[in-house]
DNA sequence: GCATACAGCTTGCGTATGCAAGCTTATTGA
DNA sequence: TCAATAAGCTTGCATACGCAAGCTGTATGC
């Protein structure tokens, strides 16, 4: 039955990414002092025109709420890796923008990023199997605003 | 670049992930007064020998803390769907056993997360697809006591 | 052009979680 | 045998997060 295959599917997804984040996670705040959370934050200022974003915006993208935005800003641009910027159009509206030292930063955290993934696909993947899920996923990413990728 | 390739499949893993969670989280709330990480610990009971196990394993095979453990187990055990049971064999163990409320309450959960992981694939993909990203995902968590499938 | 509705952001409060310390019970080593 | 170590669990403290209310500024209807 289909919902049997969706069930297992959506399963395995959600393990597998908890046990990512999870490997992630702790090289990430030994390494740059950063969260999970707080580098997908600077990857989506990157990704960004002008490399920023209203706050409204990233809570969309990240799927968390904007307060969970306006108290991760905070500390983010405390140590100097974002900035605050105003809106001339719309005083309503208060950009985070991605400064050089954010910029840096996150070219560090991406290697970090990626020997980790890597140690977790290289135990027993071929790189064939990777590219077939990244592009299965693409799908799952594609389209939506939040995508990185 | 291999680096590239494991970085965009990992980013992509957790921002299905997260979408994922998101969707099924609105739900289950919702409809059982459930949340996705309760569902998950009844899940792992659920598969355990005699349907119970100890708190250190369910903390390992959740990718959080014991004392998480301790916590959310707290409420789930007032309102009925698991009990505490002492080991005779070591004093310290306490078992999280899943009782029958807690196993019609984890088959009405299934159902509603089935659902919605359905809605999400659906969507854009073959259930061919869906197959194949099944199996890939499968070498992720093959092999893991974790692994719920 | 003004009142009303709405959008973006922040803050108060309750909940969830990790870490480290502490308690109880097993195990280990001499 | 018993002292030292370790395992399982819980609790105090600090942090992260969502929701709802409030504040400020924009858009809409008449």
């Amino acid at each position: 039955m289909n919902d049997e295959m969706y069930m297992i599917s959506a399963l395995r997804l959600l393990q597998s990414a908890d046990e990512l984040r999870d490997r992630v996670s702790g090289a990430f705040a030994a390494v740059h002092g950063l969260s999970v959370n707080e580098f997908f934050l600077l990857m989506h200022l990157e990704r960004a025109a002008d490399n920023r974003l209203p706050r409204v915006e990233l809570a969309k993208r990240m799927y968390v709420s904007a307060s969970t935005i306006t108290r991760m800003v905070g500390p983010m641009q405390k140590i100097g890796l974002v900035d605050r910027e105003s809106s001339a159009r719309d005083a309503r509206l208060a950009f985070v923008a991605l400064n050089e030292t954010g910029k840096n930063k996150l070219q560090e955290a991406k290697l970090t990023f990626a020997k980790n993934a890597g140690y977790a696909f290289e135990d027993r993947w071929q790189i064939d199997d990777v590219s077939i899920l990244s592009e299965l996923l693409h799908r799952f990413v594609a389209g939506r605003i939040a995508n990185l990728t």
